[in-house]
DNA sequence: CAGTATCCAAAGGGATACTG
DNA sequence: CAGTATCCCTTTGGATACTG
């Protein structure tokens, strides 16, 4: 049942929370971000990052993706070169924002051409 | 080109960016609730939204309608009823972010099955 | 009903420096 | 490279009261 679909039920309250839900996880400034690099990229090192998301701070990041390792989103890897190298990726369960990701770049590239430029 | 896709182009700064643009407008705490509820109920009164939406304030809530309306997603109607009645709807550019929600949504429910109840 | 106004605490987050 | 630590300002936003 979609936005206009008005089933038998009258009120919205599960979808309003599942929404909730979901925000709860991507809160913050930088999250949708962070994911957003990743899912373009693929794997991605902690500093390629820091270069992806022009203002985010390496103490920003650093907390942000913990959350995002919490939330079972993001894997994190260390591979045994000299020195380490850790690389960041996105679990099944992260790529299955992968849809909501695209849209919000489509969406973010409609709304810059219907309001920032007119 | 999707998240997979590695097209000619190897860097992704266009869809970094327009996601970017996509968050500087839906960023704050309460932006994506309101317009979920104004998605799935189609037209709301202040006091709707403000039960619709569990946690917000009456303060918050109307610096995010401002702020929303002002990006021209929302639109606030006066009703001269006695007293008056406000409504607020989506735009036809927010009702664009119909499926956006809708993914949202579903990916709560996911994310509640997946992570919160195990 | 549909907000506005004020006060104030807590969280967010930038700048800079530092570590293994 | 991949972070931590600290300082401290800024923003967020809750509580409460008030207005037309």
């Amino acid at each position: 049942m979609g936005c206009n679909g008005s089933g038998f039920r009258q009120d919205h309250k599960k979808e309003m929370m599942a929404v909730q839900d979901s925000m709860d996880v991507l809160n913050g400034k930088w999250k949708i971000n962070i994911l957003t690099s990743l899912c373009y990229y693929t794997k991605r090192r902690f500093s390629d990052i820091l270069i992806d998301i022009p203002g985010i701070s390496n103490k920003m990041l650093s907390k942000e993706l913990k959350d995002l390792e919490m939330n079972k989103l993001v894997k994190r890897t260390i591979l045994e070169t000299h020195p380490v190298t850790i690389e960041y990726e996105l679990t099944e369960h992260g790529r299955s924002l992968q849809i909501i990701i695209e849209n919000l770049t489509e969406w973010g590239m409609k709304h810059r051409r219907h309001i920032i430029e007119g």
